[in-house]
DNA sequence: ATGGTCGGCAACCGA
């Protein structure tokens, strides 16, 4: 069985990207963030008749989560279990005993503002949300743009980074508490010292060379799922095709 | 240290 994650950053914009990435890989479930747009605008007619089943929320310009997948989900829900739910930052669905849990977490714009404080208390409240609802034992799948690099081989210079809402030392104890719940992080389990990263800031002169990068998104499970995980990867920089988000797709393998 | 480029959507905001 195979897992994927991709911030395609407007599925409108990147629809043929993202089908011809489906038609190529082949995975039975395919997590999406920031597909920004309201639910009757998604371009699900398109999904439809390359085969796919889709659970969606979005809302208008911002935010946006989906879950594409090979055969219909079970049971799909939105948003945290409190106030703001924020529906369009997580969707849940279940494919019989198997649970995923896309999540797109808030970005927190700078350390001083609200939205970063908001941002380690979303990782508390998704914490709740696993406890509430789950336990380790279940076999359940964590996947999304985090935003957040867990160790310093996670980003370039690391050292420059310590007062990034993505890589500060609260943000990254938020999400290792989240972690602390059960989960296991497949592509480090995997690859245990390889320097990869799922994101390029736009803003970044790209240069491979270099490789200016975050490693943000994450396929995570629980120890049933873990034992079974095969491999993981992130997908190749797509730079080089016509649209490129800044994002990179990422998958994990498990035994059926 | 700073600024760099996208997408959405119609002026800038968010990343």
């Amino acid at each position: 069985m195979r897992i994927a994650t991709f911030n395609c950053n407007s599925i409108r914009s990147r629809l043929d990207i993202v089908l011809r990435w489906l038609a190529d890989h082949t995975p039975d479930i395919l997590c999406l963030q920031e597909t920004k747009v309201q639910d009757a605008e998604f371009p699900l007619d398109a999904f439809r008749l390359a085969g796919w089943h889709v659970a969606l929320k979005g809302e208008k310009s911002y935010n946006g989560v989906a879950i594409v997948s090979k055969k219909p989900a079970d049971e799909i829900s939105f948003g945290l279990d409190s106030e703001p739910s924020d529906a369009p930052r997580l969707a849940h669905a279940r494919f019989g005993k198997l649970h995923v849990v896309n999540t797109y977490v808030p970005q927190g714009r700078e350390l001083d503002h609200a939205m970063y404080a908001y941002k380690l208390e979303w990782f508390a409240r998704l914490k709740k949300y696993f406890e509430t609802r789950f336990t380790p034992a279940t076999p359940l799948l964590w996947c999304g743009d985090l935003n957040v690099a867990r160790q310093p081989i996670d980003v370039t210079h690391p050292e420059t980074k310590t007062n990034h809402v993505c890589y500060h030392q609260a943000v990254r104890d938020a999400f290792e508490d989240a972690i602390s719940f059960g989960f296991t992080d497949l592509f480090r389990q995997h690859n245990p010292a390889l320097v990869d990263y799922s994101f390029y800031d736009y803003r970044a002169p790209f240069d491979p060379g270099q490789k200016r990068g975050w490693r943000i998104d994450y396929v995570l499970a629980t120890p049933p799922l873990a034992q079974i995980s095969i491999a993981a990867a992130i997908d190749i920089v797509p730079r080089t095709l016509p649209k490129p988000s800044d994002h990179c797709p990422l998958y994990a393998d498990l035994k059926d």
